[in-house]
DNA sequence: AACGGGAATGAAAATCATTTTCATTTGTGG
DNA sequence: CCACAAATGAAAATGATTTTCATTCCCGTT
Protein backbone atom coordinates (compact mmCIF):
# COMPACT_ATOMS: atom_id res chain seq x y z
CA UNK A 1 0.00 0.00 0.00
CA UNK A 2 1.04 3.44 -0.42
CA UNK A 3 1.28 6.06 2.03
CA UNK A 4 -0.79 9.75 1.24
CA UNK A 5 1.84 12.46 -0.40
CA UNK A 6 0.90 14.97 1.85
CA UNK A 7 0.80 17.48 -0.67
CA UNK A 8 -2.67 16.16 -1.93
CA UNK A 9 -4.36 16.51 1.22
CA UNK A 10 -3.72 20.19 1.86
CA UNK A 11 -4.71 21.08 -1.30
CA UNK A 12 -8.13 19.55 -0.57
CA UNK A 13 -8.24 21.75 2.72
CA UNK A 14 -7.19 24.62 0.32
CA UNK A 15 -10.25 23.71 -1.90
CA UNK A 16 -12.97 24.30 1.00
CA UNK A 17 -12.10 20.79 1.85
CA UNK A 18 -14.33 19.40 -1.00
CA UNK A 19 -13.23 18.28 -4.09
CA UNK A 20 -13.11 15.60 -6.66
CA UNK A 21 -9.79 13.62 -7.51
CA UNK A 22 -9.84 15.46 -10.90
CA UNK A 23 -10.46 19.12 -9.24
CA UNK A 24 -7.73 18.15 -6.68
CA UNK A 25 -5.50 17.28 -9.39
CA UNK A 26 -6.34 20.32 -11.69
CA UNK A 27 -6.10 22.90 -8.39
CA UNK A 28 -2.42 21.14 -8.08
CA UNK A 29 -1.16 21.92 -11.70
CA UNK A 30 -2.64 25.43 -11.98
CA UNK A 31 -0.65 25.41 -8.59
CA UNK A 32 2.63 24.61 -10.48
CA UNK A 33 3.03 21.20 -8.31
CA UNK A 34 4.03 18.44 -10.22
CA UNK A 35 2.61 15.51 -9.85
CA UNK A 36 0.38 12.37 -11.48
CA UNK A 37 -2.91 11.82 -11.64
CA UNK A 38 -2.55 8.64 -10.39
CA UNK A 39 -0.77 9.73 -7.42
CA UNK A 40 -3.89 11.68 -6.79
CA UNK A 41 -6.47 9.03 -7.00
CA UNK A 42 -3.92 6.82 -4.71
CA UNK A 43 -3.54 9.51 -1.74
CA UNK A 44 -7.15 10.06 -1.93
CA UNK A 45 -7.90 6.27 -1.42
CA UNK A 46 -5.30 6.35 1.65
CA UNK A 47 -7.25 9.05 3.25
CA UNK A 48 -10.09 7.41 2.78
CA UNK A 49 -9.08 4.26 4.62
CA UNK A 50 -7.19 6.20 7.42
CA UNK A 51 -10.46 7.46 7.82
CA UNK A 52 -9.17 11.40 7.27
CA UNK A 53 -11.87 12.08 4.30
CA UNK A 54 -15.44 10.66 3.51
CA UNK A 55 -15.90 9.99 -0.21
CA UNK A 56 -19.66 11.13 -1.11
CA UNK A 57 -21.20 11.07 -4.96
CA UNK A 58 -22.23 13.98 -6.82
CA UNK A 59 -25.73 13.38 -8.75
CA UNK A 60 -23.32 12.54 -12.09
CA UNK A 61 -21.44 9.74 -10.07
CA UNK A 62 -18.10 11.61 -9.62
CA UNK A 63 -16.72 11.02 -6.55
CA UNK A 64 -16.40 13.92 -4.07
CA UNK A 65 -13.67 13.79 -1.10
CA UNK A 66 -14.82 16.05 1.80
CA UNK A 67 -12.44 15.98 5.01
CA UNK A 68 -14.33 14.71 7.87
CA UNK A 69 -14.71 15.95 11.31
CA UNK A 70 -13.68 14.21 14.29
CA UNK A 71 -17.45 12.76 15.59
CA UNK A 72 -19.33 10.11 13.10
CA UNK A 73 -22.03 11.77 11.58
CA UNK A 74 -24.09 11.99 8.44
CA UNK A 75 -24.90 14.14 5.43
CA UNK A 76 -27.10 16.12 4.15
CA UNK A 77 -26.62 16.91 0.54
CA UNK A 78 -28.13 18.97 -1.65
CA UNK A 79 -28.65 17.68 -5.22
CA UNK A 80 -28.35 20.68 -7.11
CA UNK A 81 -26.03 23.02 -5.47
CA UNK A 82 -24.15 20.45 -3.28
CA UNK A 83 -23.81 22.09 -0.39
CA UNK A 84 -24.07 19.78 2.73
CA UNK A 85 -24.84 19.91 6.11
CA UNK A 86 -23.61 17.68 8.64
CA UNK A 87 -26.30 15.91 10.73
CA UNK A 88 -27.08 13.81 14.21
CA UNK A 89 -27.50 10.87 13.56
CA UNK A 90 -28.31 8.98 16.88
CA UNK A 91 -31.37 7.40 15.70
CA UNK A 92 -29.83 5.16 13.10
CA UNK A 93 -27.07 4.46 15.88
CA UNK A 94 -29.85 2.63 17.22
CA UNK A 95 -31.20 1.24 14.18
CA UNK A 96 -28.38 0.03 13.13
CA UNK A 97 -27.21 -1.57 16.28
CA UNK A 98 -31.19 -3.43 16.86
CA UNK A 99 -30.94 -4.48 13.01
CA UNK A 100 -27.96 -6.03 13.15
CA UNK A 101 -28.19 -8.12 17.02
CA UNK A 102 -31.36 -9.21 15.25
CA UNK A 103 -29.99 -11.17 12.42
CA UNK A 104 -26.96 -12.47 14.43
CA UNK A 105 -24.54 -9.44 12.69
CA UNK A 106 -21.72 -8.47 14.37
CA UNK A 107 -18.69 -5.46 14.06
CA UNK A 108 -21.25 -3.66 12.22
CA UNK A 109 -21.03 -0.09 10.55
CA UNK A 110 -23.19 2.01 8.73
CA UNK A 111 -24.02 5.12 5.64
CA UNK A 112 -26.79 6.90 5.89
CA UNK A 113 -27.14 10.02 3.54
CA UNK A 114 -30.31 12.02 2.93
CA UNK A 115 -29.92 14.13 -0.65
CA UNK A 116 -32.70 16.43 -1.78
CA UNK A 117 -33.15 19.89 -2.72
CA UNK A 118 -31.71 23.02 -0.05
CA UNK A 119 -33.90 25.64 0.73
CA UNK A 120 -32.38 27.84 -2.11
CA UNK A 121 -32.03 25.40 -4.92
CA UNK B 1 -37.01 12.80 -26.77
CA UNK B 2 -37.83 9.35 -26.86
CA UNK B 3 -40.10 7.22 -25.30
CA UNK B 4 -39.98 4.35 -22.52
CA UNK B 5 -40.11 1.35 -24.09
CA UNK B 6 -42.56 -0.80 -22.07
CA UNK B 7 -40.82 -3.57 -21.41
CA UNK B 8 -37.75 -2.03 -20.12
CA UNK B 9 -40.62 -0.73 -17.27
CA UNK B 10 -41.60 -4.42 -16.89
CA UNK B 11 -38.33 -5.76 -16.17
CA UNK B 12 -36.94 -2.96 -13.42
CA UNK B 13 -41.06 -4.45 -11.55
CA UNK B 14 -39.55 -7.69 -11.85
CA UNK B 15 -36.54 -7.09 -10.61
CA UNK B 16 -37.82 -6.32 -7.28
CA UNK B 17 -38.24 -2.41 -8.48
CA UNK B 18 -34.16 -1.73 -7.98
CA UNK B 19 -31.61 -2.01 -10.55
CA UNK B 20 -28.71 -0.59 -12.56
CA UNK B 21 -29.06 -0.11 -16.73
CA UNK B 22 -26.80 -2.96 -16.79
CA UNK B 23 -28.78 -4.88 -14.70
CA UNK B 24 -31.67 -4.15 -16.47
CA UNK B 25 -30.26 -4.86 -19.63
CA UNK B 26 -28.41 -8.25 -18.64
CA UNK B 27 -31.50 -9.59 -17.30
CA UNK B 28 -33.27 -8.59 -20.38
CA UNK B 29 -31.07 -10.46 -22.66
CA UNK B 30 -31.40 -13.24 -20.12
CA UNK B 31 -34.68 -13.73 -20.83
CA UNK B 32 -34.10 -13.41 -24.14
CA UNK B 33 -35.94 -10.29 -25.28
CA UNK B 34 -33.99 -8.36 -28.64
CA UNK B 35 -32.94 -4.89 -26.69
CA UNK B 36 -30.25 -2.76 -27.35
CA UNK B 37 -28.65 -1.10 -24.04
CA UNK B 38 -28.72 2.20 -25.67
CA UNK B 39 -32.82 1.64 -25.88
CA UNK B 40 -32.46 0.49 -22.00
CA UNK B 41 -30.54 3.64 -21.03
CA UNK B 42 -32.72 5.86 -22.52
CA UNK B 43 -36.08 4.15 -21.34
CA UNK B 44 -34.75 4.62 -17.59
CA UNK B 45 -33.44 8.15 -18.37
CA UNK B 46 -37.30 8.88 -19.83
CA UNK B 47 -39.04 7.83 -16.90
CA UNK B 48 -37.23 9.44 -14.77
CA UNK B 49 -37.78 12.44 -16.42
CA UNK B 50 -41.67 11.32 -15.66
CA UNK B 51 -40.90 11.12 -12.46
CA UNK B 52 -41.95 6.97 -12.60
CA UNK B 53 -38.60 5.87 -11.55
CA UNK B 54 -35.99 7.61 -9.03
CA UNK B 55 -32.25 7.53 -9.50
CA UNK B 56 -29.92 6.43 -6.78
CA UNK B 57 -25.79 5.64 -6.73
CA UNK B 58 -24.61 2.42 -5.19
CA UNK B 59 -21.03 3.06 -3.91
CA UNK B 60 -19.14 2.57 -6.47
CA UNK B 61 -20.79 5.07 -8.31
CA UNK B 62 -22.80 3.37 -10.64
CA UNK B 63 -26.81 4.55 -11.06
CA UNK B 64 -29.66 2.70 -9.70
CA UNK B 65 -33.24 2.90 -10.67
CA UNK B 66 -35.77 2.93 -8.47
CA UNK B 67 -39.45 2.69 -9.14
CA UNK B 68 -41.32 5.86 -6.90
CA UNK B 69 -43.49 5.20 -4.67
CA UNK B 70 -41.99 1.60 -4.25
CA UNK B 71 -41.80 0.87 -0.17
CA UNK B 72 -38.06 0.75 -0.50
CA UNK B 73 -36.07 -0.82 1.85
CA UNK B 74 -32.43 -0.88 2.96
CA UNK B 75 -29.47 -3.86 3.23
CA UNK B 76 -27.56 -5.77 5.88
CA UNK B 77 -24.72 -7.09 4.44
CA UNK B 78 -22.13 -9.06 4.90
CA UNK B 79 -18.20 -7.56 4.78
CA UNK B 80 -17.01 -11.33 4.40
CA UNK B 81 -19.14 -13.32 2.26
CA UNK B 82 -21.50 -10.55 1.15
CA UNK B 83 -24.78 -11.73 2.40
CA UNK B 84 -27.28 -9.39 2.01
CA UNK B 85 -30.46 -9.20 4.01
CA UNK B 86 -33.09 -6.50 2.84
CA UNK B 87 -34.46 -4.55 6.52
CA UNK B 88 -36.94 -2.56 7.35
CA UNK B 89 -36.45 1.00 7.69
CA UNK B 90 -39.57 2.79 9.54
CA UNK B 91 -36.80 4.68 11.86
CA UNK B 92 -34.98 5.88 9.03
CA UNK B 93 -37.96 7.19 7.27
CA UNK B 94 -38.37 9.25 10.09
CA UNK B 95 -35.09 10.39 10.63
CA UNK B 96 -34.25 11.66 6.88
CA UNK B 97 -37.96 13.77 7.22
CA UNK B 98 -37.16 15.04 10.23
CA UNK B 99 -33.58 16.39 9.47
CA UNK B 100 -34.82 17.44 6.03
CA UNK B 101 -37.18 19.34 7.83
CA UNK B 102 -35.33 20.76 10.00
CA UNK B 103 -32.65 22.34 7.10
CA UNK B 104 -35.56 23.45 4.69
CA UNK B 105 -34.72 20.42 2.68
CA UNK B 106 -37.34 19.68 0.17
CA UNK B 107 -37.85 16.58 -2.06
CA UNK B 108 -35.54 13.93 -0.15
CA UNK B 109 -34.79 11.03 -0.91
CA UNK B 110 -31.76 8.66 1.52
CA UNK B 111 -29.65 6.33 1.50
CA UNK B 112 -28.54 3.86 4.21
CA UNK B 113 -26.51 0.29 4.08
CA UNK B 114 -25.32 -1.56 7.50
CA UNK B 115 -22.12 -3.84 6.92
CA UNK B 116 -20.69 -6.06 9.61
CA UNK B 117 -20.12 -9.91 9.59
CA UNK B 118 -22.93 -12.26 9.69
CA UNK B 119 -23.23 -15.16 12.13
CA UNK B 120 -21.36 -17.57 9.84
CA UNK B 121 -18.20 -15.43 9.54
C1' DA C 1 30.45 6.91 -1.03
C1' DA C 2 28.44 2.77 -3.22
C1' DC C 3 24.79 -0.76 -2.81
C1' DG C 4 20.27 -2.95 -2.50
C1' DG C 5 15.55 -3.35 -1.74
C1' DG C 6 11.18 -1.67 -0.88
C1' DA C 7 8.03 2.25 -1.37
C1' DA C 8 6.37 5.99 -4.28
C1' DT C 9 5.54 7.87 -8.64
C1' DG C 10 3.44 8.67 -13.09
C1' DA C 11 2.71 7.73 -18.10
C1' DA C 12 0.16 4.98 -20.70
C1' DA C 13 -3.13 1.40 -21.29
C1' DA C 14 -7.17 -0.95 -19.60
C1' DT C 15 -11.88 -0.81 -17.57
C1' DC C 16 -16.47 0.39 -17.14
C1' DA C 17 -20.63 2.96 -17.03
C1' DT C 18 -22.81 6.20 -19.68
C1' DT C 19 -23.62 9.21 -23.72
C1' DT C 20 -23.44 10.43 -28.44
C1' DT C 21 -23.60 9.62 -33.33
C1' DC C 22 -25.69 8.08 -37.10
C1' DA C 23 -27.62 4.90 -40.20
C1' DT C 24 -31.55 1.87 -40.28
C1' DT C 25 -36.10 0.31 -39.04
C1' DT C 26 -40.72 0.95 -37.55
C1' DG C 27 -45.17 2.99 -37.09
C1' DT C 28 -48.62 6.31 -38.14
C1' DG C 29 -51.23 9.74 -40.37
C1' DG C 30 -52.42 11.43 -44.86
C1' DC D 1 -48.77 3.35 -50.66
C1' DC D 2 -45.92 7.34 -49.24
C1' DA D 3 -43.61 10.43 -46.30
C1' DC D 4 -41.86 11.59 -42.19
C1' DA D 5 -41.12 11.51 -37.37
C1' DA D 6 -39.97 8.62 -33.61
C1' DA D 7 -37.55 4.57 -31.99
C1' DT D 8 -33.83 1.53 -32.15
C1' DG D 9 -29.20 -0.23 -31.67
C1' DA D 10 -24.32 -0.86 -33.15
C1' DA D 11 -20.35 1.35 -32.78
C1' DA D 12 -17.55 5.13 -31.42
C1' DA D 13 -16.75 8.73 -28.05
C1' DT D 14 -16.38 10.33 -23.33
C1' DG D 15 -14.90 10.65 -18.72
C1' DA D 16 -13.76 8.95 -14.33
C1' DT D 17 -11.20 5.57 -12.17
C1' DT D 18 -7.98 1.60 -11.88
C1' DT D 19 -4.23 -1.18 -13.32
C1' DT D 20 0.30 -2.11 -15.20
C1' DC D 21 4.84 -1.55 -15.22
C1' DA D 22 9.13 0.66 -15.67
C1' DT D 23 11.58 4.29 -13.35
C1' DT D 24 12.92 7.08 -9.50
C1' DC D 25 13.41 8.07 -4.73
C1' DC D 26 14.58 6.94 0.14
C1' DC D 27 17.00 4.90 3.69
C1' DG D 28 19.46 1.94 6.20
C1' DT D 29 23.65 -1.03 5.57
C1' DT D 30 28.46 -2.12 4.07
Amino acid sequence: MSRSNPRVLSTLERAGGFASAQEVYRLMQREGESIGLTTVYRSLQSLVNDKIVDVLRREDGEAIYRLCGEAHHHHLVCKSCGVTVEIEGGAIEKWAKVMAEEHGFRDVGHTAEIFGLCAKC
